[in-house]
DNA sequence: CCTCTTACCTACTATGTCAATAGGTTTTTA
DNA sequence: TAAAAACCTATTGACATAGTAGGTAAGAGG
């Protein structure tokens, strides 16, 4: 199940998206246009700071922005930023999954198949597909 | 993320339906098989009862056993009964979710568009397909 | 230079879920 | 009547979620 900081955070790249006129949007204005908490937005506008796919500035006239064209950022990287994994199950998800199992379990294709769905379907949305 | 509630219980039906010959399976067998804590398992198997999955019957001879023919059941099915949803956002999974935001909602359809996808492989995937 | 604005930082917390474990009672068959 | 099995209630440690709180640092405008 998708989380808040990952619902939230494409809701912050949309917005984002939206306003892209060169300058730096406040998270302030970005908490009151969509409804959340400015002090939780801010947890989740590090991380995709710390990722790479925005750029902030402090001081007067200072706020966030985008690196790059919405076009150029995909659904599927951001959820993978801010979930951590956009894995369905643990035996794929975690590094080093050490299940006794993993040779003969029965159900291990089905999960791989559907993890490949569901990253072809993020991977293959874009943010401007959003708009 | 599908929890081990999920994953465990597909792998009893899967056990049942590969040992499938009238008789009652004791879940000491299936959990040894399985290599899953039996104590676990009650709790799981006991939804699957409550859910009308299988059935249980007590006593010296008895055990688990499907009701219907594993090519009767979908793997949505069982899921979704022991994952409470296949949601992947709460937006979607959580009866009279009260988001001020439903009706402008600009990742919403997304969502709902993923969530078909999900649906659609899940419960187009029979149990006796994983065999 | 000062002040206001804004990002940036660390810590804390309540709540809930997950993944079991523990120890019993009831039912049924041989 | 004894063994085997389901069935039942409760508990627990660890972790994640969804925030809140209270600050410090940086930068632009007057």
């Amino acid at each position: 199940m998708i989380s808040t900081k990952g619902r939230y955070g494409l809701r912050v790249m949309l917005d984002l998206a939206q306003h892209n006129d060169g300058s730096y949007i406040p998270l302030k204005d970005i908490a009151e246009r969509q409804e959340i908490s400015k002090k939780y937005l801010e947890i989740i506008v590090k991380k995709m700071v710390e990722g790479g796919l925005i750029v902030g500035s402090s001081g007067k006239g200072g706020g966030y922005k985008l690196i790059r064209k919405p076009e150029k950022y995909t659904v599927g990287e951001i959820l993978n930023l801010l979930e951590g994994t956009l894995c369905s199950v643990a035996c794929l998800a975690e590094k080093n999954y050490n299940c006794p199992r993993k040779k003969k379990c029965e159900t291990l294709p089905m999960w791989k198949e559907f993890d490949g769905i569901v990253h072809d379907y993020f991977y293959g949305k874009k943010l401007s597909d959003l708009i």
